[in-house]
RNA sequence: GCGGGUGUAGUUCAGUUGGUUAGAACGCUUCCCUGUCACGGAAGAGGUCGCGGGUUCGAGUCCCGUCACUCGCGCCA
């Protein structure tokens, strides 16, 4: 027999009856009734309750202990059969135990989740990790995982690894860097995403690129946020972008739907036509536009200049170039007052004067702004957004910009508020035509809006007669229930284009070289038209699991100040390896005195 | 760097207007219990109320500072 087991947990069935097996396992709970004990022993299959009586050893024994018995399964008499556990219909009868490992009192709850803190959940980790909501949930990623490199081959994608240790890139996130003992003074840096080696992988001819990537960021945490994160990094050779969206939508559909009913109900999964970013920015306020949101928002500028209209405060900030945005809510007129108001209050408390509103619970107006609307401007913004008795249209007024976001924010907060967020759906979207250049608002200065290599649109033609900030580039993001999934482009394959590119965001042909030469010198020995996209292996875990939390989904995780309390990351070094890197540590004050 | 929230037993939390010995549930220890499956019952241990200072006859409670965690802003091509 074998020395630990001869099944599983999880494993005997009706079917096993009269077997004797041995099984190893953590005591999940105990349940002492005097002259009869009843075990549940658990391993990563399940748990099958075991039966002993006048075990010492097993009446003695705390909770997540680890053992191995010897028994004979037996079937669980008339009413004592529990049909919540597969192994519900047999029990093991135990003849011998072996205590592999005794267990100290536990700092939380294995059995249970006693909603214990993520702090004390992170320093004890591997005993989070026996608990069955994040047990399930990692093998979740696994399987994400294996299906994504599954699809991946199967549309004829190799696997590759591309260096952790590599060069600091200049423009981005701030990068992770490790110094070099053979060169003192130089730094390795570790990749923000393999973004230039999968470009020269296709200039190596390999023609179609994916990797599961770990990509490495310094900047501060958020919920969704990590300092490394994993990417399905993927890159082809001598494709539109049309050829990347049709092999990613399978590839990323077929996951979503492998996977929808982890949490139990059954999501619908549906892949909606591409929007443009100028499309999601004006109807959705947003880049990442929650589709599932039924509100959509409609520019109506022009009817506030109206001469019917009195309303100042608008008509004053139109003149000076600001816009208004509507959000039409159907059938709110009926809300409360509560409502408007609580909508207004959280407004403010996003530094909004208000969310003026006009309810149309009959063809005239309602509301603090309607008298300043007159009766045909009224029936303009009725006419215009398709309105119906018992609707309500909320205005933003402000500049562009602010004015897409702040009605993006509201669209997302009013529907959250009416509980009309669409449930039980995961709806994906690829949005296109990013613009390629942005003016930056501090320093009134042109700069790259995306990726610094993708392709413009219209090519050099473009880049020489076009004003800059109406360029588009070959850019696109793959979105979610308003979560961005994925980033991509069609890259710029030509020094030339890439020379004139750079130029117009400031940057000159010395630095470009000084920068980016590796690549730009593989783009002069011949370089195929390529293109791709990395999506966010984590996000669609956390979509797939219902989880808000990056942390939730990811085995070992440092928290929200990037620190790994169990293994007491970031740490001090001693003197001889700060010697041994050629460094001195110049620290602040504060840190210093403490 | 900035803002909101939280910080009381191992864990999750309650703690009134500042007033006697700081409570509950789960967990833990000891004991009882032969059919439970979140078993049940009895008894018990366990507290620097995050830390420092202040106001007060008296502070878990009020004030100031500070630290930690968390959510967000900035940042993240």
């Amino acid at each position: 027999m074998h020395l630990y087991r001869t099944h599983k947990c999880g494993e005997l069935r009706k079917s096993d009856i009269g077997k004797s097996v041995k099984l190893s396992g953590w005591v999940h709970r105990k349940r002492d009734h005097g002259g009869v004990l009843f075990i549940d022993l658990r391993d990563t299959s399940g748990l099958t309750q075991l039966v002993a009586q006048g075990n010492a050893d097993l009446e003695k024994i705390r909770p997540e202990s680890v053992i191995t018995i010897e028994g004979d399964v037996v079937a669980r008499a008339d009413g004592t059969t529990n049909a919540k556990m597969p192994t519900g219909d047999v029990e093991v009868v135990v003849k011998s135990v072996t205590v592999q490992s005794h267990a100290d009192v536990i700092p939380f709850q294995v059995a249970e989740d006693d909603g214990a803190g993520e702090d004390v959940r992170l320093k004890y980790r591997y005993l989070d990790l026996r608990r069955e909501g994040m047990h399930s949930r990692v093998r979740l990623r696994n399987n994400v995982i294996a299906a994504m490199r599954r699809r991946m081959w199967d549309e004829g994608f190799q696997e590759f690894n591309t260096p952790i240790l590599t060069a600091s890139s200049p423009e981005g996130a701030r990068d992770y860097l490790v110094p070099s003992r053979l060169h003192p003074g130089k730094f390795y840096a570790l990749p923000q995403a393999p973004q230039q080696f999968k470009q020269l992988l296709m200039m190596s001819g390999f023609d179609r690129y994916f990797q599961i990537a770990p990509c490495f960021r310094d900047e501060d945490g958020r919920a969704d946020r990590l300092a490394e994160f994993y990417q399905l990094d993927v890159e082809m050779s001598f494709v539109q972008q049309e050829d990347v969206f049709d092999v990613m939508t399978k590839v990323v559909k077929g996951i979503f739907e492998e996977f929808a009913d982890f949490t139990g109900t059954k999501h619908r999964v549906e892949f909606l036509p591409n929007m443009s970013y100028a499309y999601a920015m004006l109807t959705y306020g947003s880049d990442k536009p929650d589709l599932r949101n039924p509100l959509k928002i409609t520019d109506v500028t022009e009817i506030f200049n109206g001469h019917d209209v009195t309303f100042n405060a608008f008509k004053n900030y139109i003149a000076k170039g600001g816009v208004v945005r509507a959000i039409h809510v159907p059938q709110a007129a009926k809300q409360p007052r509560s409502f408007f108001d609580k909508v207004n209050s959280w407004a403010q408390s996003e530094g909004a004067p208000g969310l003026g509103y006009i309810a149309f619970e009959t063809e005239e107006g309602k509301g603090p702004i309607a008298k300043f609307v007159g009766a045909e401007s009224q029936k303009k913004l009725r006419d215009t957004m398709k309105m119906q008795d018992g609707d309500v249209v909320f205005f933003v007024c402000e500049s562009e910009a602010k004015a897409s976001a702040m009605a993006g924010k509201a669209r997302t907060r009013i529907a959250q508020d009416l509980d009309i967020i669409e449930k039980g759906v995961y709806k994906l979207c690829w949005i296109v035509d990013f613009p390629m250049y942005e003016m930056d608002e501090k320093t009134g200065k042109v700069d790259f809006s995306h990726n610094p290599f993708s392709m413009p649109q219209g090519g050099l033609d473009a880049l020489m007669n076009k004003d800059p900030l109406t360029i588009l580039a070959t850019q696109y993001d793959c979105v979610c229930n308003g979560y961005e999934l994925a980033s991509g482009g069609i890259r710029n394959h030509k020094p030339e284009i890439m020379e004139k590119a750079f130029a117009l965001a400031g940057y000159s042909k010395d630095v470009l070289e000084k920068k980016f030469g590796g690549m730009l010198n593989a783009f002069r020995y011949g370089a195929p038209p390529h293109g791709g996209c990395a999506f966010g292996v984590d996000r669609i875990v956390m979509l797939l699991a219902d989880e808000p939390n990056l942390r939730e989904v990811y085995a070992f995780v440092m928290n929200g100040q990037y620190e790994d309390p169990m293994m007491n990351a970031p740490s001090d070094i001693t003197e001889a390896q700060l010697k041994d890197l050629h460094l001195k540590l110049n620290l602040p004050k504060k840190v210093e005195a403490a």
